[in-house]
DNA sequence: CTTGACCCTGGACCATGGTCCAACCGGCAT
DNA sequence: ATGCCGGTTGGACCATGGTCCAGGGTCAAG
């Protein structure tokens, strides 16, 4: 039956064969068979687990989370909901990135809005807010990072 | 006139002494008068500068931008034109940001919203969804990366 | 037989923003 | 003088998801 060789294997589910290679290293993949000369083969379900990585990260899963799925498809005695949990920790952890962002957004674009730009650096409304704001600095800790700088330490958050 | 030590000048500004000597060693902080010991001396000005590099962060500018900021800030001759520039294409990047994770996110919810906990993980419809999901690959090419993984490749969407 | 396309391995490197480390020195109190 | 806190340096390390490279071996075509 069809085996293929990484290369195959890579274009066909369309990313790198060091991408390939990395799945493995990273538990993603089984070690597959050996040619003799140790060339890699493939067959058709590992295509098809490449397939499933690259659509769990597309919809924002990391390789981690989508190493856990596909335990659980492995499964035969694990239900849906543990899949559900991720999934939901997920939608979780994007809807508090899309407050924290909007958040962002929005205090850019007042920004903006009061910038006339035809004015000296030292008329510019931005850099002095960015000069001067230092005293919200307390009560703004609920809000403290940036954007998607979830800092190393935040563990925990998403699954 | 109020000369600080390196632990001072992070104390105040709310961060580690490693970060002070990191932003000193990124150019974002002047290389400082020293003790005849070795010890670096702060004054005010620095400490202002910190706190200015932290405010850019916390609105989601990269230290490359914290120190384009600051060096608009310097010049005499530069309008705000630059500044309120590096704003908007924050502000736009924002807002790609914010379109791909709330697809995302909306994904994930209908995905989540057929699951119905209680069945084995063969009946699962998120795991479903993520093996069989591949034909719509190419005409999805338009949203293909996931979430905020910008990939190294994707240069100067922002700034 | 040679060329070119492919494959192998182990390891370095990319960006980002720090954090931590060892091994050492300075300065003050007890 | 001993402890202790804080300073110095250069460099390694963290996460994330790959990407690239050198220095080989393999294989099919011409």
């Amino acid at each position: 039956m069809g085996n293929f060789k990484i290369g195959e294997l890579a274009a066909a589910a369309g990313v790198g064969r060091d991408t390939i290679r990395y799945y493995e290293r990273m538990g993603l993949l089984r070690e597959p068979a050996r040619t003799a000369a140790g060339y890699r083969l493939y067959d058709a379900t590992d295509l098809e687990r490449v397939n499933f990585i690259r659509s769990a990260r597309e919809l924002g899963f990391t390789l981690e989370q989508a190493r856990q799925l596909l335990a659980l498809r492995a499964s035969d005695t694990a239900h849906a909901q543990a899949v559900l949990d991720i999934t939901l920790a997920k939608i979780a952890d994007a809807e508090a990135r899309l407050e924290r962002l909007s958040d962002i957004r929005d205090m850019l674009r007042m920004l903006a809005d009061e910038c006339p730009g035809e004015v000296p650096v030292s008329d510019c409304p931005i850099l002095a807010f960015l000069t001067a704001r230092r005293k919200d600095q307390q009560h703004n800790k609920k809000h403290q990072a940036a954007q998607d700088e979830r800092s190393p330490r935040a563990k925990g958050v998403l699954s």
